[in-house]
DNA sequence: CTGGCTGCAAATCTTTTGCATCCTG
DNA sequence: CAGGATGCAAAAGATTTGCAGCCAG
């Protein structure tokens, strides 16, 4: 439910617009994507908004920031942990739910604190391949 | 050797400064640090010239292009394949050489052909664990 | 010689910031 | 009503591009 996602900030229209989009979405939307498709409902809604609500959101938790492409900074609303499928050609991405145990050896973690990982795939997706 | 890392390609004075600056560098350093590192020894070095040379040493899987950092790529001179091990307060980059298995049931593949996977590992590194 | 490479500047793209105004709680 | 949020425009970074002149092969 999205008011449980913002509880502690102020529900303004932009913000629930911008969750209303996130909710559900399995794109990994870029700021742009998602003032692009806000801004057809809301014709004076601006990137000012849309960064400052995505900080806060990430603050709560409630998305993530994907560091994945490597031209832009893209949002992922699924909150439990998940590692992604990257299409080398034509850059989609899609979750992948896989549990891995990826102990690190004690001499191999040159004195870090380890507190999670992110396991990126890449590869082709099927219609990539077909297009060949 | 250096040499072989370009051969096909024109050796000019700029690449081969490029090229050892980047060489047994483990820094992950950005397009702008091997600018500024690179000006102090050619003081006509241009950025197009950095971008350029980068773009033909990863055609030629000289180096590769990391997607670690939101605000920038970064580059990796490290041509075998390994993970890395990134610090959420600093930012710093470390290699870590483990090799996992990481094997995609079929079901899970989603009709991708999977060719690689990259795994970040985060943490805190022990400068800034001392430092809190 | 000649095509690839360099250097410079301008352009583009993404993200951030300052600030006056607005509106949720 | 106050403080957080919005909208606009300008600024800041990173990266790309166009192009004239240069030089490695």
């Amino acid at each position: 439910m999205i008011k449980n996602k913002i509880k502690g900030l102020k529900m303004t229209p932009q913000r629930l617009a911008i969750l209303a989009y996130l909710e559900g979405n399995i794109d990994h939307p870029s700021a742009d994507d998602i003032y692009k498709a806000v801004l057809k409902k809301f014709p004076t809604m601006s990137f000012a908004t849309v960064y400052n609500t995505l900080e806060s959101l990430k603050n709560r938790g409630s998305v993530s920031e994907l560091t994945i492409d490597p031209d832009k900074k893209r949002f992922d609303p699924n909150p439990d942990p998940h590692n992604h499928l990257i299409c080398n050609k034509c850059r989609k991405i899609l979750d992948i739910h896989i549990d891995y145990e990826l102990r690190v050896p004690y001499e191999k973690k040159q004195g870090f604190e380890i507190t999670g990982n992110h396991i990126k795939f890449y590869g082709i997706c099927p219609k990539c391949r077909r297009g060949k």
